[in-house]
DNA sequence: CACCTTTCCCCACAATTACCCACTAGCGGC
DNA sequence: GCCGCTAGTGGGTAATTGTGGGGAAAGGTG
């Protein structure tokens, strides 16, 4: 499942944030009510529940002897949290995630291919201002973009 | 599919733009009635879905361990919209596109290969400036250009 | 076991969007 | 010129979406 668009939402001082309506029809449409949500690169992955439960199982079967790989996992694994949308379709983001994300008013909510993404404003601001500045100049990066044949 | 031509119009206060009706009819013809629109070099790509749905099914087959790509992929894909023209032949522009693209009133559409492009009047013509400006100064983009046979 | 905090489940209001319909300007044919 | 058509623009209303808050239930702590 491919979520498309950016939504601009503010998070309540309860924690809840709302969920484009379109991610939640399409959620719906698969069957799906619940979504597991976790941190990565600054931000939270949600991912729906059936997604999710492959990624477990692909990360279950990785051999734990490496110690980075190791940490990767009890930080990605350890930050999943199953949530379901309430009848106004928000969820509440566990304070763990809000401090990890800096989430505290306003946030953007990105699609993906497989996930959708949570984001403080000022930190997605960040994330693309960085690529709009050196984006560009990273001649590896230009290359790989245009071979997509956008 | 190819789009040709240039046009001006106005976006209304509600969002919306009026697409071509030239581009209307292609996309008919085409058996098509919705678009995805996205934000990249500071203005907007509109695809017609089909052609977008092929670009996505790439997108998503992008390994995303490269930071910088990453981004690129949350700028693009977060960024697409699918609209569908109203009665009038309009389509909404969602907020967060438009304050991408900085469309407030007047606005240019012009046609590319694969797809239309939406800019708004003022970066349009400091676009099309830089160029006449700059672009015939540099020999390796004169070059380029003079192999493209015009 | 009492108390405090967090979460869940409602309800209500505000803002935005979808879906109509109406008006005007320009163009072509008669 | 006059009519009729199409393209582009503007606006009203109903439905949907987003935001805020109250109070009951659940969970954690001394």
């Amino acid at each position: 499942m491919i979520f498309r668009g950016r939504f601009e939402y503010t998070i309540d001082p309860k924690g809840r944030v709302n969920i484009p309506a379109r991610f939640r029809e399409q959620l719906q449409e698969s069957g799906q009510e619940s979504l597991v949500v976790t941190n990565y690169q600054g931000c939270l992955y949600a991912y729906p529940s059936d997604d999710w439960a492959r990624i477990e199982e692909k990360l279950s079967k990785v051999s734990s002897v490496d110690r980075k790989l190791n940490t990767f996992l009890r930080f990605f694994i350890g930050g999943g949290v199953e949530v379901v949308p309430d009848k106004q379709g928000r969820i509440l983001v566990p304070p763990s995630l809000r401090s990890y994300a800096g989430l505290d008013k306003d946030v953007v909510i990105t699609g993906m291919p497989n996930r959708f993404e949570i984001w403080s404003l000022t930190k997605w601001q960040e994330e693309i201002g960085r690529f709009e500045k050196e984006g560009f100049e990273d001649p590896e990066l230009a290359r790989e973009i245009n071979s997509l044949g956008i």
